[in-house]
DNA sequence: ATAATGCCGACCAGTTCAGTTGGGATTCTA
DNA sequence: TAGAATCCCAACTGAACTGGTCGGCATTAT
């Protein structure tokens, strides 16, 4: 069980936006030199925030990247899921339908559980949480 | 982020070892056959969980597998960690130094909490727990 | 001796990951 | 209006992993 690169690098670009917060748009390179990850790579991977919504592009000359909203508004939980997908751990958790033998099934509390705890430590924490490096609780 | 069938399978065999626990030991077969695994994939997750000790394994006629120790003494991240590896998230969250910019990076603060949320979720629960469905807290 | 069982290594198709390459399209500015 | 900066997009690649299968060998109770 392992977060992907691009996730740690799309977590790692977000937080630099939400840090480097002013009216200009970044650009990507610039991102991508700061945070030491291969620009074309990375370009992909705000491809995913953008169509999530998580950040805007704008073309041309002096354009960039900018947070879809407030930095207080993004929680770490939304940028995984844009980026890995729906974090479901296993079919039978959302669905109670999937498996067949799901009421007798010992093993699906753990995965509920852990789904749980997943879920409420990713949402817990905003970007603006991280930059100001205070996390709650 | 999802949870391989390897896992699931490894723990539905154990949990299914907990609650059949008498002295003669399980064959694969039926095993595989009670909790519907195709047989030689579960064997080979059995031989991964034999390696780690979660459960010793008997020859020949009336033989099979049984649990390594005392239910209650297997936590379900012990069956995790056998299967699928150390479940570090990210390189950088056990070892300091594998990242240069570990101080001033605050995605770091995050995986580090998800790590212990998961590794808590996982290792608070065991095979006896989850035999008499009674998960604890 | 034989049958039941575990042990083991090789193989396979499909998917994902991490990243590259190359060429657009848009927009500011000189 | 030319050019440069910037985003957008599709195709490709090698390596690894997943989820299995197959075939044969080793051990042991009867």
């Amino acid at each position: 069980m392992r977060i992907s690169s691009r996730c740690e690098y799309g977590l790692r670009a977000m937080v630099y936006l939400a840090a480097r917060d002013d009216e200009k748009p970044v650009p990507l390179s610039e991102i991508a030199g700061g945070e030491g990850i291969p620009a074309p790579f990375l370009e992909r991977i705000l491809a995913r925030l953008r169509e999530s919504g998580l950040v805007k592009a704008t073309r041309g000359v002096s354009g960039g990247y900018q947070l879809g909203r407030a930095a207080g508004a993004i929680a770490v939980g939304d940028v995984v899921t844009a980026l890995e997908g729906p974090l479901s751990l296993v079919g039978c958790v959302p669905d109670d339908g999937a498996c067949d033998r799901a009421e007798s099934c010992a093993s699906r509390v753990v995965w509920r559980r852990l789904d749980s705890a997943i879920t409420g430590a990713l949402n817990s924490i905003t970007l603006d949480d991280l930059t100001k490096e205070a996390v709650p609780r």
